[in-house]
DNA sequence: GTCTATAGGCAGATAGAC
DNA sequence: GTCTATCTGCCTATAGAC
């Protein structure tokens, strides 16, 4: 049982506190205390707040594709895989956090454009991804919508943002099942 | 041509910063080099930063109230007073801001429980007169959904302000519009 | 109401010892 | 890699003169 890198006690630890607090209200102090190890350590691995910024963005990316290739390894029609997609964002909010880069979005004037380019492309893998299974499904007949595949993914992907944040603020995942419910029976109708 | 009340242009300018950068990323220095006051001055109108925000919140409560009350004044239907309920979320993001309680939603764990009772107010406030538009507009022939108003506006409420972010992050008020016009065609369908 | 002055603390960041 | 020590600057907030 060998404790995990501190670069990536402090990756998780710092991920946390960005989904519930934001950017700007989380310190390296905050992180050296929860590690128990002193900020300039934190310096060592992240000389700025923007390299831990970046770093942050590219693994949620990364964790967040392997998330999406599991959810569909199986074959499963579109309908399902949809509503998985849903529940990992309700699994968000249950731990009373919210996207790491809609937060990031939130504070978009206050980080430099190399992190939001990542940002970014976090937004665009994810419509892309939503895109496909909308294209997928109508295809196969398990959808039926008429318009731009894209243009409905990047609506669904909005709601599902916003939703978050009114379900954590309310303490209610309803409001984001719902949401989900809705827009899942207006591919469907 | 009289300059405003002090107040209120602490008030105006806080506002503008908070539904752009953020609340914990505003400072009462930036507001008192920007009026041109000092900083003590600042605290004289609003002793702590807590009596700011829900100064804030409150103001911001108030002209959405009044705003609503306009564009659906002249008796216009349905269909028409939703369209002009989306241009006022527009009309923020071309502004380079979103919602002013959506951005304190998305920092919610730094702010203190009576800021978050009044931004709750103003989610509800803006969910009951949706749901009221669309009960009243599916009574008058001009929508038609199955389910309950009220959860259909809180779908409706999150998917704009989670389009308004996102619209913002790639500087394409499109985004925002598609979306609303989605929802638009789902309701009338 | 607005100011000067200041308190006490926290921020991000760096130099250099070990 | 981690530490101690320190820098500079900004933060919210208050006391008291005018």
């Amino acid at each position: 049982m060998s404790a995990l890198p501190v670069k990536d006690q402090i990756l998780d630890y710092a991920q946390v506190l960005v989904q519930t607090r934001g950017f700007n209200a989380m310190s390296y102090r905050d992180l050296a205390d929860e590690i128990g190890v002193k900020t300039s350590s934190i310096h060592y691995y992240f000389p700025s707040k923007d390299d831990l910024a970046i770093a942050l963005v590219k693994r949620y990316r990364d964790g967040f594709k392997s998330a999406l290739a599991k959810i569909s390894a199986d074959g499963a029609d579109p309908s399902l895989v949809f509503k998985r997609y849903v529940d990992l964002f309700v699994e968000t909010v249950r731990g009373g956090k919210i996207c790491l880069c809609g937060m990031f979005a939130s504070d978009m004037v206050t980080l430099p454009a190399s992190t939001l380019a990542e940002v970014k492309r976090f937004f665009v893998e994810n419509e892309e991804w939503l895109a496909g299974l909308l294209r997928e499904g109508r295809e196969s007949g398990h959808f039926n919508f008429e318009g731009s595949p894209k243009t409905k993914a990047e609506a669904i992907f909005s709601m599902l943002e916003g939703a978050m944040i009114s379900a954590r603020l309310f303490d209610d995942e309803k409001r984001l099942v719902n949401a989900a419910k809705w827009v899942q029976s207006a591919l469907t109708e």
